[in-house]
DNA sequence: CATGAATGAGTGTTCATTCAT
DNA sequence: AATGAATGAACACTCATTCAT
């Protein structure tokens, strides 16, 4: 079969004429298609990745229309854009829920229920935070959104590193954040077969002691 | 596809041009050429990912033509197989020289100049890996290859660990790597700016101490 | 295919557009502009033959877009057999509608006019019916298609000639519609400028005579 | 999926650099090596027909080169021609074997006789009787031959009938060579499963009984 | 608001033909 | 004489996006 690409970059239309986006306002009605579309997609997206989901996917998905996808959306894109607004969302939420992690059981305790959520999350929108990381997404606002959904995190995990004396300094952060996203990601691809439960608490064990500086006992 | 040429629909071809590459002897030129478009593509690969390269951005930066490359390679995913057989072959003289990691300074030591190995190795063959690991290639067989690449490196560890005497069941093993290959990408994607000798001394810190279970002071 | 994209290769698509033409409901515009492409076809088919024909020519043909064309087919070879469907439908009628051909004038006007019929089918058909009898067409099913249009007539003609006590094994009925078909092909093809009504009356003489027996004063 | 086709017509290349055809003196080898590729050939159009042959099917059928291919000839077309030209050969031989075809039963030997023969070098030379008939050979010489080939047959049996005093126009020569022709297509096809005896013997009747006018008793 | 139909640029792949050795 | 390698025009096919109803 020879079928094109996504192409490198379709000939660039005179943009806007629908203007479709989430500017407008929605009445009820809207708001559902809106969201149906927006749940089809998430739907698709973690079955064949971003790249690979057409917009005849999610439109069937939805039950909907090749029309009524550019009702809402300015594109592929632009959809995505929206989810890695919500995605950013969850994970400001749970940037801010994160609270001190002491040396004790209590520590391990708040840490393994952060990383609970963040699985939790990544379930959802990984397909979303990943098409981002791989940095082939055109749109800057779409990346630079999700990297700020990350860089939360992030910065949430560092705080409290630093509060608890251990070094939080930008390459520990990354590697930090690297085991996270990417246990996280093992686990919903079950390319290595780990169960949730375990792998929870082995982050949790690991982080605690080995970022965070927990004595063996604890 | 799409291809042109009315697909051979009957008898499968016996093989040879058409049947393209490994299989067929090759002379010096031959060599010379499959040797070019492997090094294009990791080029190309490495700058627009695996999905997003064209045949025909391989195929100019390695100053040849579409056919040719057809010639060697029954298609991109064919290609890829053969990157993912060199990375496996880099993998594994990794993984096999792997020494002991004691609690002490000298197993730090294995640890970075391991790890330094590693994200040499992903400097190079990164993209042929993220490819199977995002499981959208359809090919079972590179999918197999790349994921014994990664075990390979994951034995070595687990043998280690299990040789000093601390936990080396899957889920550990799956974090650890999960670290590691993050990390990497963390590191040659640029999208976090973090620095390579940083990066390599927080990962042997971490995991010298938070896996292997060495005292802080060491 | 050649074709662009990447081809799908996990999940089999549902179907839709993609998996085009019969199953999916058409509504007024969709069956005319099938209808388009279904004419467009048999005019470049009988032009420059099946398997020389190109999908542009024909897209072409009908005034409309390459993409339109695998809206409603899913190939070149799903086409002709839509157009094989059809040519059974016109073959069969043509096969119920063949009376008693008694050794008398009114059989020899029976089987005028029944020729006269097959000729003018074959006209619209004939690039259908030799795209299936040459064997080339990698599709079973509009093997099997063409073949029954064709044994269609056959058997009706088997069972007047049986009826009137002609020889009605195999190989006569081959050698009957051998002439047939052929005679059929030179007639449109315009190769040995024969002329149409020359034609009929001799086919009718010949099979009146030669195959139902019917005496040189008939 | 999507592979170009037999190119609508190539870029008209400056012509001749070789000019490697027939005109050359061959030397024992080359000649041999010619034959091989004649030979190759008509094995190969047998099988795949002469669209759907490819080039390297026959050259590699022949155990040899492309480069050695285009030393021969100039095209495929041009090999085409060298069969036809050796078929129209064999033709004429058949055409002047044929003797008078009396009433009786010495006649209907000497249909047998001819008709198998008929027969054996369609067997041969099928592929490319029909590549000319489709019409689509560009090749106008090709196409003259083949024609030629066909006219010596006809004629001979047309010269035949006319001494009978049976009729012989046209259309009639028309109808018989098409059941001839397409007879033994039916035959080497193997598409309506017919023994080459029965097709023989009832070939044989009908012609003398319907063309030749020999009485049922003959 | 919603929809089905239309579009065509973009891409993979084939294969006739040429060329350097 | 022979060969393996290279070339690139030709074509099938897909899918993001627009539009008429």
């Amino acid at each position: 079969m020879a079928a094109p690409y996504p192409p490198r970059k379709r000939s660039p239309r005179p943009a806007s004429p629908g203007t479709p986006a989430q500017a407008r306002e929605l009445r009820a009605q809207g708001r559902k298609t809106m969201r149906k579309l927006l749940d089809a997609a998430m739907r698709v997206f973690a079955e064949r990745g971003f790249h690979a989901a057409r917009v005849d996917d999610i439109v069937r998905a939805a039950r909907t229309s090749h029309g009524t996808f550019y009702l809402y959306f300015a594109n592929k894109e632009d959809l995505l854009r929206a989810l890695a607004v919500e995605c950013a969302h969850e994970m400001d939420a749970l940037a801010v829920g994160l609270g001190a992690v002491p040396r004790d059981a209590r520590g391990a305790a708040e840490l393994r229920r952060f990383f609970d959520g963040f699985l939790t999350t990544y379930g959802r929108y990984g397909p979303v935070i990943r098409a981002w990381m791989e940095g082939h997404v055109a749109d800057r606002d779409a990346t630079a959104l999700g990297v700020r959904a990350f860089t939360d995190i992030a910065s949430a995990l560092a705080n409290r590193l630093d509060e608890a004396g251990a070094p939080a300094d930008r390459a520990t952060i990354s590697a930090l954040m690297a085991m996270l996203e990417r246990s996280a990601y093992f686990l919903v691809s079950r390319q290595l077969e780990v169960d949730a439960d375990e792998l929870l608490d082995s982050l949790t064990t690991l982080v605690h002691r080995g970022f965070f500086g927990a004595s063996v006992a604890a």
